[in-house]
DNA sequence: CGTGTATATAACCATTCGCGTATGTTATCC
DNA sequence: GGATAACATACGCGAATGGTTATATACACG
């Protein structure tokens, strides 16, 4: 499962700043505030668990989010979803999106 | 985050066997194939983060699953479902549920 | 071709973590 | 009250992991 790669708080970081769009590793860097080689690190750590995908431009390596394991994350948790989407609950959601 | 805490596989697999009910700590050694102690462990680092709840009865003690922390980790993948979920993948899921 | 830029990798360290072994604690039953 | 059952905790160990520092690689540009 993915749920070791997801445990380290940078590497969330990382995802949630990909998910607004792709990035150079300089980017991420700035944004995450720390060193270039953690980055690189973790970034090797989220391409080996098919969580971003490389695109080279000239010295630059620039990287996109690649959503499919959270997928697979997403129907592990699917189950236990179940447990607090129950009827009562489902009112409660309607009620707050309606206000 | 509880994501450290579910990158465990043998935590994982407590949640999935309480999510089918309430089982006392020597049902889980049994189903787990593995030693009383790591299981106590396992079940504390879950208590902690709230992911279960004890109650006694003489001298065992009955452990229960708790969804709301998994109600969390929904929340954050929430954005990211998104990605995933855009007309054409509804379509194929359509398509798919339809066969 | 040398220099600066962008990124990856290597080597190392300190900490954490999963696990096993041994022991403590509390309740039941004779 | 002693023995046993069910579970928690303490301690120690080896492996994995996040982090830093130093170095390698590859490209652009004058």
């Amino acid at each position: 499962m993915t749920f070791d790669v997801l445990a380290e708080p940078h590497r969330r970081d990382i995802l949630d700043i990909l998910r607004t769009g792709e990035r150079p590793v300089g980017d991420l860097v700035e944004l995450l505030e720390t060193s270039q080689p953690l980055v690189s690190k973790h970034l090797r750590v989220l391409r080996e668990a098919g969580l971003v995908d490389v695109r080279i431009d000239a010295q630059r390596r620039i990287y996109r989010l690649r959503p499919e394991p959270l997928q697979e994350l997403d129907a592990w948790l699917a189950p236990y979803r179940a447990l607090w989407t129950t009827a009562l609950d489902r009112l409660d959601t309607l009620l707050e999106e309606d206000q």
